[in-house]
DNA sequence: CGAGAGTCCTGTGCGC
DNA sequence: TGCGCACAGGACTCTC
């Protein structure tokens, strides 16, 4: 799925289309993805104008002029596609209708924006704007990891007393929202820093080094149009390119990156997922 | 409460 | 070519 790095640069993707536009018709074509669709929602789209799109961690949001806020998460395999053009922006030709092309909306502007989630682990729902940040799926999470919150005071704090490897804690979206499995073992990798490591086992000036190597990672990531391993485009159709910039993630048996290392890169499996890293240079 | 396992769903790639 | 299995960028829900 789409990490923090992909939701941005959709979001972005999207916003030449949608943003100033009005939802001239939408077409839901089934009841439900993770959860069942908001009651109505068709007719609660149609009409209203996207007043700007932002993104919570994974979440994306569409304010309306209805005062209403459509709330899209892409889950593992979601994807959105514009085709059709824009005020100064032609995208592609209107594609063909596909499988899993869940829900398609219809831009005064002349664009079209197709939700294709061939899992279905995505979801979308409709909230009332004043109280998004409220919406179950949003109030509980963690600090922005690129916004001023989350800083090495807080890192720390957060890692204090907790059993659980590291891997597990970065991958706590209550503890900071944003990141996936591909980020985490990139990110302890630059940080030098063992996956299984316990999380309350970290001096703090190590900690500490963690908040730069993820803000430096999600930043590089994101000019880099994210990473396109399987299902993930930007919203243009390019293909974000990251993934040449792993060090770890799917390199296991090869050599670690790190200039002077000479390790091999493992794989493990914690709690159920992979993890790729150096037994060599992470402690 | 924290931590781990199970769960949802479809597609793809691999070994046999 | 077909079959079965492992695995996939998420995260909620249940159990201990």
């Amino acid at each position: 799925m789409p990490e923090l790095p992909e939701v941005e640069t959709v979001r972005r993707g999207l916003e030449p289309a949608m943003v100033g536009h009005v939802i001239t018709h939408a077409d839901v074509r089934r009841p439900d993805l993770r959860w069942p669709l908001p009651e109505g929602m068709a007719s609660r789209l149609t009409g209203a104008r996207v007043l700007n799109l932002r993104r919570r961690s994974k979440y994306i949001l569409a304010d309306l002029s209805s005062s209403e806020s459509l709330l899209i998460h892409l889950g593992m395999s979601g994807r959105m596609v514009i085709s059709g053009e824009a005020p100064g922006h032609f995208f592609q030709p209107i594609v063909p209708m596909e499988k899993h092309d869940h829900v398609v909306l219809d831009m005064d502007g002349g664009a079209r924006i197709t939700f294709n989630d061939a899992r279905r682990f995505g979801a979308m729902d409709l909230v009332a704007t004043a109280s998004a940040d409220a919406h179950p799926l949003l109030v509980a999470l963690g600090p922005e990891p690129l916004g001023n919150v989350f800083d090495e005071t807080y890192l720390v704090t957060a890692l204090r007393g907790r059993k659980t490897p590291i891997k597990s804690a970065l991958l706590d979206q209550k503890l900071v929202a944003g990141l996936g499995n591909i980020y985490v073992c990139e990110v302890l990798h630059r940080a030098g820093i063992a996956p299984t490591r316990r999380s309350d086992r970290i001096a703090a000036a190590r900690v500490a080094a963690l908040v730069p190597a993820i803000r430096t990672v999600l930043t590089e990531a994101i000019a880099a149009g994210g990473s396109s391993l399987r299902d993930h485009r930007q919203a243009n159709g390019d293909l974000g390119y990251f993934q040449h910039s792993f060090r770890v993630y799917g390199r296991a048996g090869q050599p670690c990156l790190r200039p002077g290392c000479g390790g091999t890169i493992r794989r493990i499996v914690q709690a159920g997922r992979s993890t790729f890293y150096c037994p060599a240079c992470q402690r």
